[in-house]
DNA sequence: TATTGTTATACTCTATAACTATA
DNA sequence: TATAGTTATAGAGTATAACAATA
């Protein structure tokens, strides 16, 4: 397809982003997973001791936005809440939480495989370097 | 801020796109202009021979969700619409939707300058290609 | 038959404000 | 005073279904 904006980081940065999260979202859909969601086991892991503003605070995501997607998290049996004092609770992966940490981990490493290699081989090793400048 | 995930492709990616697309509405809000509006303008330059399902295609948004886009430029005197047959009808840019296509223009290429300026030199060149290569 | 343009609708993600309770 | 957690709410963006009119 002739796309004149393609030449153009932003709108090439945007399409692909929007790609990957399309193709990603439908690999995670089988596990029952949202992005999000996968993002907070990884981030999470074996650790004790984060709490919700915490992974707000890493993964960008607002306080108020951490309730809900908490909260179904939390129904949905993967994680609970240890307090730690009277006004915080860490947040810590079930076994049934860990179990599905370690399947969206091998779902996204081969997910992650798959995108690099549609990379030309030169430009690989600069990708994620150069997309780190850009935020980081 | 220590972020283990910063290390995977896809999660640069979507933070990077997250980053850009924040910057760019703002640098955009002063000329009133949404990304999604900024694309019709340069996609559609002073061609008058596009309709909204060919916008739509090259974009990658939706017939559906095209009408509100376009109904909403339409308002603030951005384009027209040109019968071509009896059920087609080609965008054009008023004078008006000129003008705001050369500051959208002026905008977003020094905005891609910067963005650009922000990546290791020796990694510039290989950005935009590989970001195609992910969903071109 | 396929395509254009449109309306309606629903879901997700995100942003802000406000509130309570605790450090 | 600042922070944690929560609720409510509104704005975007996006997806599907359905329809009338025309190619």
């Amino acid at each position: 397809m002739d796309d004149p904006l393609a030449l153009r980081p932003g709108y090439a940065l945007r399409r692909a982003a929007n790609a990957m999260m399309g193709e990603l979202s439908a690999r995670l859909a089988p596990i029952d997973l949202r992005i999000a969601e996968a993002s907070v086991l990884l981030l999470v892991g074996d650790r004790a001791d984060m709490t919700a503003s915490d992974i707000g605070r890493v993964l960008d995501i607002q306080r108020a936005n951490m309730a809900p997607l908490l909260a179904r998290m939390d129904a949905a049996g993967l994680i609970v809440r240890a307090p730690i004092d009277g006004k915080s609770r860490a947040v810590v992966l079930t076994a049934d939480g860990l179990v599905r940490r370690r399947q969206a981990d091998a779902i996204t490493q081969e997910f992650e495989r798959d995108l690099m290699a549609r990379v030309p081989i030169d430009k690989r090793d600069g990708l994620v370097p150069a997309l780190n400048a850009l935020w980081r």
